[in-house]
DNA sequence: TTATGACTTTATAATCATTATAAAGTCATA
DNA sequence: TATGACTTTATAATGATTATAAAGTCATAA
């Protein structure tokens, strides 16, 4: 119950429910870019009993307040990104696993007089652990 | 029926029915990015009598062979793209349009030694028709 | 205290794009 | 014309997400 999570809850204008500031912390502390279900599974596993109903409503609460922001890497896969700053994301075609990938913000030299809101840049291929074992096995 | 499409997948090692060839045709055509249902409504339209599945057997087939690309830019929805180079792309936020972005590849100074075999990199914001009905609306 | 009402959580059903399965059609070749 | 490989098709299954509505929580006012 992290009172730093609870004062920025606030002043995102979102209620701090012991459900929010719980799932709000754990996207803090893993860099896993979590699904829902991962989510759901881990607060699972630590006996609290929420409903995967809540887990979608506070990150889809969290997302429309600016607070975290969505992965895309898979179509039907959602994760979910509360590391500040753009920064762009690996995902390892064999494991699954994803990576951030330290990058500045691509902008494109734009003649057509676009506005531009957001960028999302994924690359993909394979981890270091996933070549090692493609050599060994 | 084009001749250069039924070489082109036989090179990719394809054999070019005819509604395959309509299909790629069809994508090489168009530069909307379209869904399943697009290429389906747009058969349709013509007069063709192909199944909701062929065009999901037949774009699977075409990603299988690396004739063309998959674009994300939503959930739930995969969008088709035969054009050939990289490129990033824009999304409209509000029509859904999906616009091209000559772009360079962005390469990561990579420390990790991650082996890269893609990039995908999507803006998202306002087309200039919406935004000029933004002004006037 | 009790009532009110706004918000939150929950169980459950609905949606819907995609994949899986298996039957039917096509076509070259023996 | 029989065989078999490939292709198309109809249909069912999958599965992540959203929608809906009931139940629970909690602060505040009468
Ligand atoms: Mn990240
Ligand atoms: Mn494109
Ligand atoms: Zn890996
Ligand atoms: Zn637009």
């Amino acid at each position: 119950m992290s009172k730093r999570t609870v004062a920025l809850l606030k002043e995102h204008g979102i209620n701090p429910s012991s459900q929010r500031v719980r799932i709000y912390d754990y996207l803090v502390a893993t860099e896993d870019h979590p699904t829902v279900d991962d989510i759901y599974a881990e607060l699972q596993r630590e006996g609290h009993l929420f409903s995967r109903a809540t887990v979608y409503n506070t990150v889809n609460l969290f997302l429309k307040k600016g607070l975290i922001r969505a992965v895309r890497v898979e179509a039907k896969e959602m994760r979910f990104d509360a590391s500040p700053g753009f920064h762009a994301h690996f995902k390892c075609e064999s494991c699954g696993s994803v990576l951030d990938i330290p990058m500045d913000e691509p902008i494109p030299d734009d003649p057509d007089g676009l506005e531009y809101h957001g960028t999302s840049v994924i690359f993909s291929g394979l981890c270091r652990d996933c070549q090692k074992r493609k050599h060994s096995g």
